[in-house]
DNA sequence: TCGATTTCGTGAACGGCTTCACATGGGCGT
DNA sequence: ACGCCCATGTGAAGCCGTTCACGAAATCGA
């Protein structure tokens, strides 16, 4: 299952149910574009809340997440008819429905493997545990980091990658080695039971259809920066004047 | 200019020059999503010299990005034709034309700004000098941080952003400061004349038409990851048997 | 020289995503 | 109780991106 996939292996549940079902459950599919902001609308309310916020509009949340509003409605309206017409979305309600959408009320666990100065920061950054992402564990192959502690976690032994997905009951695996270790420890982590990948390291992984890799490449941001840089500064010497 | 702009202000250029010209300037336009996809193919390039590999096919190319090959073919064609019918693509002269189309043949110079573990893992992250880009500045608020030297560079005090900015020609600033310090670090920047930004910190920044923020956001991506997880799993308890 | 083989380049079809525009319908003031 | 106002929900249109399928072109061997 790759980043991208279309979803075509999924059972396409019929348009409407056969008849007035009581039952609300097979909607559609949430389209993959909506997932990924859905995390953005759930971080602006989170912050609305804090400024005691109770009702929010299409058009703040969108400026908050910094897209259109009608893209707002039709990404909510895909969780059901949350909002009010007239008024806006009660705002904790919209909180759990996303939280539950994304599956966040039952906490997810994930281990980082890696513990550099990227594991370190992964590990150290606050903002997983309170969006139902818990750290259950950290593991490095470098025997002079084993026992330390980071963010109040001690790291293990990579050998231990399988007790510890056991114990700890990860299902997700953030790769922070080096380059050379990352396949190696994609399989590693797959056949251990994870099915979810967050690579930060600058390769490819191969995986089996079943598993949900995401990429995270630091370098490929600042080409593409690098790219649109060129664009604009070839946009600038204007041409108009060398026609006469 | 955000990320996923259409490019609607580019003057619109004819698909075909008048005659026979021999200048090839005015391309149509590549699209966002080949873009993207460049610097993936520059790293498998990379990779595969140092195996020796002279020329490739798309279909190598493809595998080794992680893509499809009518994709790569396609995302090629749009710099240009550069391949050759029944052998493949010199692999020296497709680094050099994508590096050339990714701007990085005159090198961009990046500050850093924050330099907490994430900025640490960044400074010292040796992918970038090899790709076009170099670290200009590293900047933090911190004076207990201040003059400790990170990858070969001493960390200066926030208050030298300007400074820094004009001395080492900077034009991509990237954010790695807490988020509460974002948004005026992003300001700051873009007053000082950078027009790109990389933000590492979990809140969407308010920029003018004129500067490209790209996001880098950690826990948007295990949210994702999640998702997927939960669809999983609510699809494994097959129903076909409840109905008896 | 000629045909077989290989791989590029690209037109066309398809599907997904974004945006517009407006009907729908809930609240609030009088 | 009634009508005005406002924001949601959603068809429709257009754009962008991906994939298929095949013609074009280049090499190689006989």
């Amino acid at each position: 299952m790759t980043v991208d996939e279309n979803g075509s292996r999924v059972v396409s549940a019929a348009p409407f149910p056969p008849d007035g079902e009581p039952v609300p459950r097979e909607r559609p599919r949430v389209p993959e574009a909506t997932v990924a902001r859905l995390p953005l609308y759930l971080r602006a309310l989170n912050t609305l809340t804090e400024t005691g916020a109770v009702v929010v509009s299409s058009e703040e949340l969108a400026v908050a997440a910094g897209v259109n509003s009608a893209q707002v409605r039709k990404d909510l309206s895909q969780l059901g008819s949350y909002g009010i017409r007239g008024v806006g979305y009660d705002v904790t309600h919209l909180i759990r429905e996303i939280s539950r959408e994304l599956g966040l009320t039952r906490p997810r666990s994930v281990a980082i493997v890696g513990i550099g100065n990227l594991g370190h920061a992964l590990a150290g950054y606050g903002g997983f545990a309170p969006r139902g992402v818990r750290i259950g564990a950290l593991l490095d192959a470098d025997p002079a980091r084993i026992g330390e502690t980071v963010g109040g976690l001690p790291v293990r032994s990579v050998d231990e990658l399988e007790d510890a997905i056991r114990e700890e009951q990860i299902t997700i695996g953030v790769i922070a080695t080096p380059v050379g270790a990352a396949q190696a420890t994609c399989d590693r982590l797959v056949a251990a039971g994870v099915l979810s990948i967050l690579n930060f390291a600058p390769t490819t992984l191969v995986v089996g259809d079943d598993v949900d890799v995401r990429k995270v490449d630091l370098s490929v941001e600042l080409q593409i920066l690098s790219f649109h840089e060129r664009q604009r500064s070839a946009r600038l010497p204007v041409r108009t004047e060398v026609t006469w």
